[in-house]
DNA sequence: ATTATTGTTCGATGCACGTCGAACATTAGC
DNA sequence: GCTAATGTTCGACGTGCATCGAACAATAAT
């Protein structure tokens, strides 16, 4: 198994960060991250096969936005809140917040 | 000349408005926008030819995030502040002031 | 009318993206 | 060791995107 990197918090962009947020199925992720829990890839439910949904965390952890962590079979994920608000403060917990708007004017 | 469409407030979604965002080109002309003027294209400083210009204007605007109005030979833009405002709250302020911080960082 | 200016549209190109199934790697349990 | 479970990686496919130059449309100026 190849070993997981990450960017530092300094490498963060913020268009790299906006492109990793706009699709439906990442932000969908993030939210589900949001809740502060970490995460087995597993268990996160997405409408997608499992290995677009590792591609997705692939692209997420590129961005710099979570964490991957191996743990046995298991690869547990994780949001990079602190890493993100030091470099965009205020950013993630703004569309965190309009994401969830979005979601309840749809089950609605 | 064709009819310049524009979404209305309620059709804004916030992965389209992300992507719109995403760009950096397009990033740096919301924020010569968000000085509040109605610029003419020909205004918009930006290292793209001018076909390219023309359709990061149409992405954002298809995005809900600029309007166009044609007068004379002239496509005066503008930033649908107020619009985006209202659907996502601090969305936009948000993602501007970390465009500026990012801005800063590399000028410095 | 001719010319110049401004911006859009049209093809074309190359690249990146989202998606999938299949194959593979790694670990756990028997 | 064999089998099952969990993810990743590997093609592959279709689509969309950013980019350009050239052609076009619309207006203004002479």
């Amino acid at each position: 198994m190849r070993a997981i990197s990450h960017p530092i918090r300094e490498q963060l962009s913020l268009p790299g960060v906006l492109h990793a947020l706009s699709d439906p199925v990442r932000l969908e992720i993030v939210r589900a991250l949001a809740e502060g829990a970490e995460l087995a890839c597993g268990a996160l439910e997405a409408p997608v096969s499992k290995s677009t949904l590792s591609h997705h965390l692939k692209v997420l952890r590129d961005a710099g936005l979570t964490r991957t962590r191996a743990v046995g079979v298991h690869r547990f994920v994780s949001l990079r809140a602190g890493d993100v608000e030091a470099r965009f403060p205020g950013l993630l917990g703004c569309v965190l917040e309009q994401s969830e708007r979005a979601a309840s004017r749809i089950a609605s």
